[in-house]
RNA sequence: UGGGGUAUCGCCAAGCGGUAAGGCACCAGUUUUUGGUACUGGCACUCGGGGGUUCGAAUCCCUCUACCCCAUCCA
């Protein structure tokens, strides 16, 4: 990784390769074999391998098959040829869970060794109630003290299968009152009689998600285990029981991203399901689902999918991206790579009434723009199809193509007016009747003088083939679809009779094509035949035509900014009162600033202490409740590198004038960092205010005469800039610089001159 | 309701006290034998709301609000 923006995992890889916490950086990409692989699994994929590889490590496919009764190998499969298609390579890292059965079986022995583990006997039920509410908390088994040699023998047991499926569990020994639910007591293996698809019979117990997840990923050496958000609350067990078993660093750590939206689709493993099982889909592999099955059967490329991975960033905030930007990808990637060819989606027939005989019109693959070479003969003859929207008896105004006053270009081919137009009894357009100009042809000296608006596309009728085309809408008329009732019933249509010229077919030149002015397809890899073209739609071009004579209907709506309602402040309790009372009127004290002392015991005592040692109630204040308060808010006083004294010598510091109140703040990081005095940090880094106009002058000058641009800016009336100024010259000299005259001189400087 | 998270443009997303990056979408214009592509320009005086600290706040403090996750013997 170099000059490019990084996001906070790449961050967070970066700095413990530079601190030596790992040597190399291993990541895994985890699935559970129980499912078709989706572009959210994409997105890890994209994640783990792409992390790997940035920074020299490697990355492990592991199927996290811990649930005998919900796996198999049919989706292991799957997985594999995802991470191939996506063109990522785990070498001979690909591993199972199963393979460490008995290595995590050896450590809930020694945690239950330790005490720290216990076999419950209660129900099903009884561990549901027993665990409390999130408001209440759950209260401890019976059976949680049972003796070691008990629980050891107990365990044994379960595993030799002498127990039935819900007679006993293996649980943690953690605490049933944790506020964090998932940390009451969890249970570590249950008893399940039920064939393994790797394992075979050989188990009759399987370690849960959260005891196998966290050993699977030591055992294999994982530096840096990526999941999705909804595992922020197992990060404690992860890292409980690592600790716990005090293993042999270097140990992983979890961390956690948001997982993948795309608005107008689903994107749940039981959404999926319920889509092919209820068969409004024709299976995992339907080119309208968000699977990479799906993706790759419409004629995704594995680069437009790794591209957008990359576009939409990593962060840890629910979103929803438009896919829109998934198929901008997509046409980008395809636009450079691609050849064109013309095909007739809805025929209405054109014949030339002044041309005799064929002919053969050699024409590019590639448009001017595209660097790539290559070109096929396009028969040309009397009879021809043209697009039946690319004829216009009634043209709204802007419409580029014929009309019966208007001539159009047949793309490489001759311009065309339009002579008559034949309609059957019912009104509709059945044929045109046209004239060519022999002399507008396309690539040849064109003579004719005429001016057209645009090129259409166009097959001759004798020579083109006739194909079916599959064209897609997205699946769900909701952008935010629940299930099956949001699901647009018109998101597939299949065209029977469209017409493509014969290079399309026995060129054989690619599998994906655009089809000049509609779209990019792709040859349908399983329904595709000689007898039989199948061409699916991957995506549309933009058509801004079509937008504008759509548009009109669409109605801006209005929206208005959500007012926020203040909620209830809870009052303060009389002793807290009675302090606000006493900041506010005889200290003088703002009253958020008494109001945020009074309301925190921590606070308030290291302020009374502070203001013991030195009386100057404001800054000490100001100072207590902004910055120690941040520390305060995660530490304990104890463990606080400074003390009330040391707060009281900074402000000291601040009242003579010594340091600025940016000084301080950089002073407090120190000691907070190191314990140091004060006035020893301001002396050892020299930190001393500069006040003198004098020294700060010429760098003033030196700031300006540096940015010109900015200058003018600032007499242009960007008056924010001021603070750039500033800033700049804080800068040179290393913070000390006393920003209030920086302030008045740069001003007087910018606005004199 | 306890705990854990998250809020920056229509949609993603940088930003970590000193000029609000970038992409998508959108809107103009130029080029064009694809109403495509490419190119140029326009798109956040403001960062969920309100206060405070500071010469200076999206960034620090307080507070409120909204949304997501957790009470499967799923992962």
């Amino acid at each position: 990784m170099n000059n490019k923006k990084k996001d906070f995992l790449r961050t967070i890889v970066e700095n413990d390769l530079k601190s030596n916490k790992y040597k190399e950086i291993v990541t895994r990409f985890p699935p559970e074999p129980n499912g078709f692989p989706h572009i959210g699994h994409a997105k890890s994929i994209s994640i783990n391998f792409g992390i790997a590889r940035d920074y020299n490590g490697h990355c492990n496919l592991r199927m996290d098959d811990t649930n005998p009764t919900k796996e198999d190998t049919k989706y292991v499969e799957a997985l594999e040829d995802a991470v191939k298609w996506l063109g990522f390579d785990w070498g001979e890292n690909l591993y199972y869970t199963s393979d460490y059965f008995s290595q995590i079986y050896a450590y809930a022995i020694e945690l239950i060794k330790m005490g720290k583990a216990y076999v419950d006997s209660l129900t099903e039920e009884e561990i549901r109630e027993y665990r409390g509410t999130v408001t209440e908390a759950g209260k401890r088994s019976k059976y949680a003290n049972r003796s070691v040699e008990e629980n050891l023998d107990l365990f044994e047991r379960m595993k030799n299968g002498e127990f039935q499926d819900g007679e006993h569990v293996l649980r943690a020994k953690i605490d049933m009152s944790a506020a964090n639910m998932k940390m009451r007591d969890p249970l570590l293996y249950r008893i399940r009689h039920a064939h393994h698809f790797r394992a075979g019979d050989a188990w009759s117990v399987y370690p849960m998600y959260d005891f196998a997840h966290c050993l699977s990923d030591y055992i294999e050496g994982i530096t840096h285990s990526l999941c999705t958000l909804e595992f922020e609350n197992n990060r404690d067990i992860y890292n409980w029981v690592l600790d716990t078993l005090e293993l042999k660093p270097p140990r992983p750590y979890q961390y956690e991203f948001a997982r993948l939206n795309i608005n107008y689709t689903v994107m749940s493993k039981r959404k999926l399901l319920e889509l092919v099982d209820s068969k409004h889909v024709s299976g995992w592999d339907d080119p309208r689902l968000p699977t990479i099955a799906g993706y790759r059967r419409r004629g995704y490329t594995p680069e437009s999918i790794l591209t957008f991975c990359d576009q939409i960033g990593i962060a840890k905030a629910n979103s929803v991206v438009d896919v829109a930007q998934l198929e901008f990808c997509i046409r980008d990637d395809l636009n450079a790579k691609v050849p064109r060819v013309m095909c007739v989606l809805d025929p209405l027939r054109v014949t030339i009434e002044n041309y005799e005989g064929s002919e053969e019109i050699e024409a590019p693959y590639y448009p001017h723009d595209v660097p790539k070479e290559g070109s096929r003969k396009i028969p040309f003859s009397k009879e021809l199809y043209i697009e039946r929207a690319d004829f216009e008896e009634n043209p709204l105004k802007g419409y580029f193509r014929l009309t019966p006053k208007q001539p159009v270009r047949l793309r490489h081919g001759y311009i065309i007016t339009c002579k008559e137009v034949i309609k059957d009894a019912d009104g509709n357009i059945t044929e045109i009747k046209a004239e060519y100009y022999p002399d507008s042809k396309s690539g040849t000296q064109d003579t004719s003088g005429i001016k057209v608006k645009s090129a259409i596309q166009w097959v001759s009728a004798t020579d083109a083939k006739k194909v079916e085309v599959r064209l897609y809408d997205r699946l769900f008329k909701n952008d935010a679809p629940e299930g099956i009732q949001d699901l647009n019933l018109d998101s597939l249509h299949v065209i029977n009779n469209a017409f493509v010229e014969p290079a399309v077919i026995t060129q054989k030149l690619d599998e994906r094509f655009q089809f000049e002015r509609l779209g990019y397809f792709y040859a349908d890899p399983i329904d595709y035949s000689d007898e039989k073209p199948v061409f699916n739609r991957i995506v549309g071009l933009k058509d801004s035509w079509n937008k504008k004579t759509k548009e009109k209907k669409v109605t801006p709506k209005p929206e208005a900014k959500k007012v926020q309602v203040d909620g209830e402040v809870t009052p303060m309790r009389e002793e807290e009162k009675a302090f606000f009372n006493t900041y506010t009127q005889e200290l003088q004290l703002n009253n958020e600033v008494a109001n945020t002392l009074a309301r925190d015991k921590k606070l308030s005592q290291f302020f009374k202490e502070t203001l013991s040692e030195y009386n100057s109630p404001v800054n000490i204040a100001n100072i207590v409740t902004n910055e120690v308060a941040r520390e305060l808010k995660q530490k304990e006083p104890s463990e606080l590198k400074f003390k009330p004294k040391e707060i009281a010598e900074l402000v000291k510091m601040i009242d003579d004038a010594t340091i600025s109140i940016k000084i301080a703040k950089d002073v407090f990081e120190e000691m907070n960092k190191t314990g140091q005095e004060p006035a020893e940090i301001v002396k050892n880094k020299g930190l001393v205010q500069i006040s003198d106009p004098a020294v700060i002058l010429p760098i003033i000058e030196e700031v300006i005469a540096k940015n010109p641009d900015n200058v003018e800016k600032f007499k242009a009336g960007n008056k924010k800039l001021l603070g750039f100024f500033v800033g700049q010259v804080l800068k040179a000299t290393g913070g000390k610089a006393n920003p209030k005259i920086v302030n008045k001189l740069v001003a007087e400087k910018l606005n004199g001159n």
